[in-house]
DNA sequence: GAGTGGTCTAGACCACAAT
DNA sequence: TTGTGGTCTAGACCACTCG
């Protein structure tokens, strides 16, 4: 019983307490973030432990010399991570997590801000061609309109992991193979000025062919997991379209979903 | 050149001059989501076309009465949900969408908001037994503790569509097959007042073993996806955790993925 | 230079949960 | 009843984009 009630009070003291937050006003990184991004480390880091309360937003404000919407912004920013849940006539806290971190999209993430960054990449094609029915549809470009068309291997430690096709209208970007495989597709997009704003994804699986499973070192019939993807700017334009062929052996897709309430 | 002229003048007025927006004061629902939600139902209806600009947010908010922060708020919630586009210095802007409805989360939302509508379920197993190690890992109890085991064939216009098996904390809720078939796991867990907040998942392939080839209406070898999902609730407890196997040749996951900024 | 969104303040009242 | 987050107001200054 003591025990009890000893555990409930660590888990319900506001643990801010002790915490000091380093708020640089001339810093041009906004107050709202760089307070988010505080109280985030001291999650990460322990200091602030699952079950946590935050203590309410009105101390919390003129404890560090914050007007409350800027406490509430920050706050939110972490909610809308996971990372924080509030209760109403309650208190805020950290979420009793089981999981670590976030991890982000993976499957998006991989061939977005990390492609080609572990894993090495060989483009195999990299030419200009018409579009076919599928590509141009998925583009929204007319059919036999000018494409880039891609193709790419990629490995980790030495073997093939998957077999990746892109199309890009071809007015886009100029797409070097060599800096291809060392900065990364969407890296290359995102220098050359283009903000990736959303993707539409599938995900299925069928069996190897014989000439797929020669070139990603498989047997015939073998599973594979196939992904389909248009992305598109912040325009709402379509970017790119690819379609990718993963080895079932070797890789599968892994990521969190946060439920909105 | 005057079509040109005039095709860019209609994408770039404000349309929303005309549109007359009610909002009730003396309703429970917060004004800006009261604002958000007609702002919306604009964009789907196509009073505001993609490309279209908002207006600034200080005529917006006095020529609805409200202050700007709430504005902000109303459309804060629709650049978070993609449908539209800030940029500093130009306006906000209607997203000139490939993409007519956010699709939500599928994979997730199929078994989550409208489980066991469209598609038909049979409880194949539904009892209480002791967790196996994995199982144990996953809902974070110890091994050998009581679990609810569940197993449950999906099908689409009679045919078997997947395999799922899932299981629960014993404590967690009463599961009657029958009311099992008719809402579904996720809707029961929700009335049952368990709120989820995050889940994690896997989705891999493989060859269909012969048993599993039986029970799906497969031949043995044929391409499978399979899910892993453990999903917590609010408290960051695990509240389930599942192993699907789904046939290739009749699903696939298909999803959008919003990029944040 | 003019117009836009991005940030910030200092208050206020309300709805809900716990005691 | 008390304390919490949820909502809302009416201003302000800044950074950025564009003509």
């Amino acid at each position: 019983m003591a025990k009890t009630r000893g555990a409930t009070r660590a888990a319900n003291a506001p643990a801010l307490d002790s915490l000091d937050f380093a708020l640089d006003r001339g810093s041009p990184v906004p107050l709202y973030y760089q307070l988010a991004q505080q109280l985030e480390a001291a999650i990460e880091h322990g200091a602030l432990a699952p079950g946590n309360l935050l203590g309410n937003e009105i101390d919390l404000s003129t404890r560090l010399g914050l007007s409350r919407p800027t406490v509430r912004q920050a706050i939110q920013s972490l909610v809308d991570k996971g990372l924080l849940v509030r209760r109403r006539g309650v208190g805020t806290q950290v979420v009793h997590s089981q999981v670590k971190r976030p991890l982000e999209l993976s499957s998006l993430y991989d061939d977005l801000e990390a492609a080609g960054q572990g894993p090495t990449t060989q483009v195999v094609r990299n030419e200009r061609e018409a579009a076919s029915a599928d590509v141009a549809a998925a583009l929204g470009i007319a059919e036999g309109g000018e494409v880039i068309a891609l193709e790419r291997l990629r490995l980790t430690h030495g073997q093939p992991v998957a077999l990746l096709c892109n199309y890009l209208p071809a007015t886009l970007l100029d797409l070097d193979s060599s800096r291809l495989e060392a900065t990364g597709l969407y890296r290359m997009m995102r220098t050359a000025g283009i903000t990736l704003h959303s993707a539409r994804q599938t995900i299925g699986a069928r069996s190897a062919t014989p000439e797929e499973a020669a070139r990603l070192d498989e047997q015939p019939g073998a599973a594979l997991l196939t992904m389909q993807r248009t992305a598109y700017d912040d325009t709402g334009r379509p970017v790119e379209y690819g379609t990718h062929i993963y080895r079932a052996s070797r890789y599968a897709f892994d990521f969190q979903l946060l439920v909105r309430p």
